[in-house]
DNA sequence: CAGAAAAAGTGCGTGCACGCAAGTTTGCGT
DNA sequence: ACGCAAACTTGCGTGCACGCACTTTTTCTG
């Protein structure tokens, strides 16, 4: 009931700071704005969040590590660890699209909310790590680290060039091309790392018999 | 002309945090005071760095990034993309061990400073980019900057480890095995990507032709 | 060589992150 | 049901990061 709570105080922060950052503008929020639509201390907030941005991101992004893990576990055993892990997350970095689109907006029109935006990769690398290692077998956990940090840099990377060029296009008026939509980025971008991820699978079923 | 002297205040003022952090501590040093010991003001200072951690830390890893790009474009073109970035990797990441031992002491002693050493890898991804698109052969740089992501990230893992493992060694007085050397965890944690980056010198190879 | 343009340094003000030391709530054992 | 211990919240104080407007220095150009 202790984690409901906390839980709940943190949806309320996130959720407040999304809505007044959507009223006034991301500039025009301060923090005891959010603590107080919250119904909480500033300092509060601040065990919560350490900064506006995150506070802000979190909106979006909330769960995205747990589901990306939850999507990775779900594939089919037959499929490649490859292919599941990348087709989970375009599958959860596609979906979410909808709830948010002006929060998206918002999001690349602040250059400080873009990098907060693409820092939240960081936040799927340790659900994402025990996801890997479930279908590695649990042999080496190491192996896993390494491969969900590797595919959180590489996402990390996609977010960041999509954002750019889509920002670039509304600054062009059009100009530029979008540059592909954000799925096949994705799928791009993680392509190199799909040899080490297969590989990594082989090892562990050779490991295993 | 003028970025010498750019470069010159920078390693004045990073030069003064490592010391003044030697001298008193971490936490007894003032940005006013490193910024007077480098002769600029606390505004300059902050042009520089962002944080007092960042200034003590590029004291130590300042060139590193331009240093991992050159080792590994010079090691011999026989030699295959892993085995190269690898070593490359290991080499300067044991040399420099030597110059700030007391400084890698204090660093370690320091959450807040071992955050940021472990964060200074983010600095190496440029650089290596352009170092293993070299390699590649400049055909797709966006595979180059994926794996120079990926490598980076592991190396993050990998000094993450390596400092949590040696500051345990200290409190717990010696009960637990420094784990390995850094070089052997660098080798380690690298391993699972080495698939994927021969793999992509050989995509590169194919294309040539 | 003068004078403009660009870039770096500086002073000031504002909002913020975070340590610390209370106070308050929650959950558990008896 | 009671009370205690741990977890969470809060107020306060300090140092800091950073935007902005301005001065000083460096570089470029006619």
């Amino acid at each position: 009931m202790r984690e409901q709570k906390k839980q709940a105080t943190r949806e309320a922060l996130s959720a407040a700071a999304l809505r007044l950052a959507l009223e006034r503008g991301p500039d025009n929020v301060r923090v005891d704005d959010i603590a107080e639509a919250a119904g909480v201390s500033p300092r509060t907030y601040n065990n919560y969040f350490s900064s506006r941005e995150q506070a802000i991101v979190a909106a979006v992004t909330g769960e995205r590590g747990a589901r990306v893990a939850a999507a990775v576990a779900d594939r089919p055993a037959d499929v490649g660890l490859a292919a599941a892990v990348i087709e989970a997350i375009v599958d959860q970095y596609t979906a979410p699209g909808e709830p948010g689109r002006d929060a998206l907006l918002l999001i690349t029109a602040s250059p400080a909310l873009r990098e907060a935006f693409v820092d939240t990769t960081g936040a799927i690398e340790h659900p994402l790590t025990d996801a890997i290692a479930g279908r590695l077998g649990d042999t080496d956990p190491h192996t896993a680290r390494v491969l969900a940090a590797s595919v959180a840099a590489a996402v990390r990377l996609a977010l960041g060039r999509w954002l750019q060029t889509t920002a670039a296009s509304f600054t062009a008026g059009g100009l530029v091309v979008p540059s592909g939509s954000l799925p096949d980025l994705l799928r791009a971008t993680l392509a190199p790392l799909a040899p080490a991820l297969d590989a990594a699978e082989q090892q562990a079923l050779r490991r295993r018999r």
